[in-house]
RNA sequence: CGGGGUGUAGUACAGUUGGUAGUAUGCCUGGUUUGGGACCAGGAGGUCGUCGGUUCGAGUCCGGCCACCCCGACCA
């Protein structure tokens, strides 16, 4: 029986929800919020982890562990950050349970109360920078250049399958500087790797650039982001790089003696990618017939069907399918041969389209005799019959094609999305009527931003790098402005 | 936290005026099939979310509670 898709016209975020659970990728769990990431889903976020893991560590960085419990009192030490994240917060306050003395089940021992409570970690700023003050005092002991794997809690209101989970999983890298002006440029190299990693990786276009005042994080004093644009013409922030300034510094008196004899506050960045750029992924290519991944992400990049109709023939078939898997394991292309007698090829075809595996390789009679497969292509749907004769070839071409063609898309799809306004009516229309990205002057106030929020959801999504100077008129107030931001509704 | 919805077999659902639970799919056995989600035959699988009430009798009616999902406000 097939598994039917919501189709993205009818409606987009049932599409989404769908796809994630059909094609195996995460589901709902027990607990509120919180999602189980399954084996397929979770092979894609381990290619993403590899490739994210081996760019810090090519930039110098190392990784280390922190703990998921942080003392309540922590938090309250730098006070932007407390305000920030003090709503989201999962508690502990006590540490054992006992049999209920009135009847069945087990309680809570008011007995075990802590006596200070803990903090599930939404992020781990403050019992880094705690442990930071251990480990700095002159500035030979600079820079730290540390990145950690963790999950992270933060207690949404409401929660989308890897978009936004109760707990989630990332990497945040945090580190520490003699000079702001280092601080600084690490915050842009890691900036620059995320998107990087979008394009080369994911076959994601991305915009670089600051985040307004009203979108910093938490304790930053400066936000770079990468963001990405879904086919539902709304933005997602997909990465995030924090300069600090010396606020975690202060908070948790972290000084260090300089060449000169003096004594400074450290200069401290962090920078963050989540479970979230699964989301960011699934949305940015996939279709109604299901998932599409870029070949440099999925779990595996060629899929072999067998189509026969005796034993002796499967036979003959894996003889020959034997040959074509390692001759492309030699070209370092992930492969499955899948010679499962249940499921019927019809059967295979329609899952593993699901499933967004980029090439799909049949063969059967037919093939053997003329020394041919047939070869399948997810992002187009296209088919074609080649010969076995330097199939590895072929299909190594037509991976690069694949991540080209789909990276290509999805450019030519933001470029289409991204429109100039030069008044707010059209600013409203085009958010209203066609979505994306709208590029339009803003007079660089908070209360500007924020009464275009109010009114239209819209959220200044960045301030891009390549931003050109320009002299203009705030599409809002009329006030001067000197170049265009990017607005966008966002996840 | 507001609004809406749903809890019945592994999954997705149906279940009429209240009469002792069914369909599809999946699973197990055997056989036939295999170039776009195969078919036949047999079989296993459910304290109907939970607590209470009405009743001779409750999946069904009434009340409380719990959980999850969806839509908003908050956020990565």
């Amino acid at each position: 029986m097939a598994k039917e898709l919501t189709s993205r016209s009818e409606n987009y975020s049932q599409w989404y929800n769908d796809l994630v659970v059909k094609a195996d990728l995460a589901d709902n769990s027990a607990v509120r919020g919180c999602m189980v990431i399954k084996p397929y889903g979770y092979a894609i976020w381990e290619k993403m982890q590899a490739e994210l893991d081996r760019m810090f560590k090519e930039t110098g960085h190392v990784n280390a562990y922190f703990p998921l419990f942080i003392p309540k009192s922590f938090f309250s030490k730098e006070a932007s950050h407390v305000e920030g994240f003090a709503k989201e917060c999962a508690v502990v306050t006590h540490y054992r349970l006992m049999n209920d003395p009135n009847g069945k089940g087990i309680i809570v021992d008011p007995d075990a109360k802590l006596e200070e409570e803990l903090i599930v970690r939404p992020t781990s700023e403050t019992i880094i920078w705690s442990t930071y003050k251990t480990w700095i005092q002159s500035y030979r002991d600079l820079p730290i250049l540390v990145n950690q794997w963790a999950n992270v809690v933060r207690w949404e209101m409401r929660t989308r399958l890897f978009l936004r989970t109760t707990e989630f999983l990332w990497q945040e890298g945090h580190t520490a500087h003699a000079t702001s002006q280092e601080a600084l440029e690490e915050t842009e190299r890691m900036v620059n790797v995320y998107a990087t990693f979008a394009e080369k990786f994911m076959a994601m276009p991305v915009i670089m650039g600051a985040k307004s005042a009203n979108e910093r994080f938490a304790g930053a004093v400066e936000t770079y982001t990468i963001e990405a644009l879904m086919q539902d013409g709304k933005a997602l922030q997909s990465g995030t790089s924090h300069f600090l300034g010396q606020n975690f510094a202060k908070a948790f008196d972290v000084r260090f003696a300089t060449k000169e004899g003096t004594e400074e506050f450290v200069w401290a960045t962090s920078w963050g990618a989540s479970t979230r750029l699964m989301g960011a992924l699934i949305m940015a290519h996939s279709d109604d017939n299901g998932l599409v991944l870029p070949p440099k992400l999925a779990p595996f990049q060629v899929v072999i069907v067998p189509i026969y109709k005796q034993e002796e023939q499967l036979l003959a078939i894996s003889e020959k399918v034997e040959s074509i898997v390692s001759k492309l394991k030699s070209l370092g292309i992930s492969v499955k041969y899948d010679n499962n007698d249940n499921k019927k090829p019809g059967w295979k075809f329609a899952e593993y389209e699901l499933k967004g595996v980029p090439v799909r390789i049949a063969i059967g009679p037919r093939d053997l005799e003329n020394g041919t497969v047939e070869v399948a292509r997810r992002d187009t749907l296209e088919k074609q019959v080649v010969s076995m004769e330097g199939i590895e070839l072929f299909v190594q071409k037509l991976l690069n094609d694949i991540q080209e063609n789909i990276y290509n898309k999805a450019f030519a799809f933001r470029k289409e999305m991204t429109t100039p306004v030069e008044t707010y009516e059209e600013f409203k229309d085009v958010l209203q009527n066609k979505g994306g990205f709208i590029s339009a002057h803003w007079d660089g106030t908070s209360e500007t931003e924020q009464k275009i929020k109010d009114e239209t959801k819209a959220t200044i999504r960045c301030i891009p790098f390549d931003q050109i100077p320009e002299e203009g008129k705030c599409v809002y107030s009329g006030n001067p402005s000197k170049g265009r931001v990017l607005f966008a509704l966002s996840y």
